[in-house]
DNA sequence: ATTCAGTACGTAATTAATTACGCATATGCG
DNA sequence: CGCATATGCGTAATTAATTACGTACTGAAT
């Protein structure tokens, strides 16, 4: 049998778009576990922007992230709690927790890049195997929707 | 500043695909308020599949759109709470379930359809903005997974 | 110095999805 | 026929994310 959302177009694209990210977030999981490294997909982000663009408070890290700010500060405890990232406050703003990867943090990512490696060729190895540049198709895709979003274009503003 | 999870490629296109997914939800959620429909967008999969398969058990709505059965079940329960559908008990095997939308459902969908038509409109925009073929290069990305998903691959089994 | 608007964070409540488990019913094999 | 196994469904427990709200602090204008 034929699968209903794809038989009925575009309609089905948000349905469809949940259905493959809840299971790669799910396969996620599993890889992370297999690899025995001790990390979960979903601090991902988090962990990754702090890698990247160094210390930064919570709701600088959500609007990078994109998500909400309580997220941000759900995986931060998360990894507070595992010891890969410190908090301190902010001297010139003492409102503002940063959050910033502890050496063990840095020694996991360094520990990570090889998963992460492999996690790239097997994806890449999937977009290859699908043809139709699927990594550009989507950018594309975001763009369009965070010029107008699907419920303002829905009510015709523009 | 560059948005990090596009800039390191392949290896953020489920974190991307997790984060564009929740925000379609969201906006659906929005787009049926502001139709006034009445509806959920996550009750989309379950009340299509009905009405476009016909009466069907829990657990093979569960396998046809692709979610766990406890959702469906889940769902399904909103859906009889909103008079939407009705459920029965088979004939021939009295362990099942059946699901089939009411006349009450099948009105809901009459009047559900220009507003899918205008979603389906609004969406093709998009797709058609942002260049690509997103759906094809999505449905290549599906099957592909489908043949073989991230953490079989990531293991090495083929 | 004080007040007011805005910002940052934390927590609570809500909503959804999953996995795990238990019970009822079917089905198949000796 | 009867028992073992498999299947279908419902419920419980867990996990995650959101929105909404409360508190603390900043900075600017009086």
């Amino acid at each position: 049998m034929q699968d209903l959302l794809e038989e009925i177009g575009v309609l089905g694209l948000a349905s469809r778009l949940k259905r493959l990210s809840d299971a790669l977030m799910q396969d996620g999981v599993r890889v992370y576990q297999t690899a025995g490294a001790g990390f979960e997909p979903r601090w991902f982000p988090v962990f990754l922007f702090l890698y990247h663009r160094g210390p930064t408070a919570i709701t600088e890290i959500a609007r990078g992230v994109g998500v909400s700010h309580p997220a941000v500060n759900k995986v931060a405890n998360e990894l507070i709690a595992a010891r890969l990232v410190a908090p301190y406050r902010d001297r010139k703003d003492k409102r503002k927790r940063v959050l910033a990867l502890t050496s063990a943090g840095r020694d996991k990512a360094g520990a990570l890049e090889p998963v992460w490696s492999r996690i790239e060729t097997v994806l890449q190895e999937i977009v290859d195997e699908a043809g139709g540049n699927f990594p550009g198709a989507l950018q594309g895709f975001e763009r369009s929707l965070q010029r107008c979003g699907l419920h303002d274009r829905f009510a015709g503003q523009r």
